[in-house]
DNA sequence: CCGGATCCAGGAGGATACTG
DNA sequence: CAGTATCCTCCTGGATCCGG
C-alpha cells in the first residue's frame, strides 16, 4: 500500500498542460465550451471535453447545462479549483523570473 | 510560433512526479545516487538516472563525481532548484488541506 | 556503485468525421 | 453548440540485463 502524499495529490490536478490553461480561463469567470475552445489555442474538442470531464469529476469545476436549442453549457470553477490559483500565479511567477536562466 | 508561457514553462520542471520527490529529498541536503534510489521508494534506476539528467540540464540539479573506486556520485540541489521548494511547499498544504473534498 | 541499452505497456493528446 | 467515436502517435516510466 502506497503512502498518501499531499505533494503528489495535489500534481495530480495541475500536472496537465491543458488543465492549468483551462483553470486560468476559468479563472476569468464562467465560459461557455465553445468560448474556452476558441481561447485556448491547440486544444481540440476531444481533450477540452475529457480535461473538463477530470476537473468535474474532481469538483474543481462546476458544469451548467441549459435545456435550450442550440445546447448552451457554462462551466465555472468550484471554490475547490478558484483556492488552486495561487498555486498557479506562483508557478507563472517562478517562470517569468527564471526563464532562460 | 507559439506564445511563450511562464506558467506552462514552470509546469515543465515540476509536472512529473518522480522529479518532484527527487528535489524534496534533494532539499534535505546532498545526497548520493544510491541513498537516493533507497529513499525514492519504487523508483527505478533508469527513471531516477533520466530525470537526473533531466534536471541537471536545467540547472536545478547539481552533480559531483568523485574519481574514485567504487564510484561516487553526489546529488545538490542549485539555487535555481531551492526557488522551486516555497511552490512545492504551497502545493502540499493545499493537498493536506483539500485531500477528499 | 552508478549507471547505459533495450524492450514494452499505458495514457495523454492530436486529427478527423459525425450527431442530438 | 457541445459534444462522441475512431484511429494513431508520442512520451513517461516499468522491467531486465549488461558494463566501467
Amino acid at each position: 500500500m502506497e503512502k498518501f502524499c499531499p505533494l503528489e495529490y495535489t500534481l495530480n490536478f495541475i500536472k496537465s498542460k491543458w488543465v492549468i490553461l483551462i483553470i486560468r480561463e476559468l479563472s476569468f469567470g464562467t465560459c461557455r465550451f465553445n468560448e474556452l475552445e476558441k481561447r485556448i489555442a491547440g486544444i481540440s474538442q476531444k481533450v477540452l471535453t475529457s480535461n473538463l470531464r477530470f476537473l468535474e469529476e474532481n469538483k474543481l469545476v462546476e458544469r451548467t447545462v441549459y435545456p435550450v436549442v442550440p445546447p448552451k453549457v457554462e462551466y465555472s470553477l468550484t471554490d475547490l479549483g478558484k483556492s488552486l490559483k495561487p498555486i498557479l500565479d506562483q508557478m507563472s511567477d517562478w517562470g517569468v523570473k527564471n526563464y532562460g536562466k
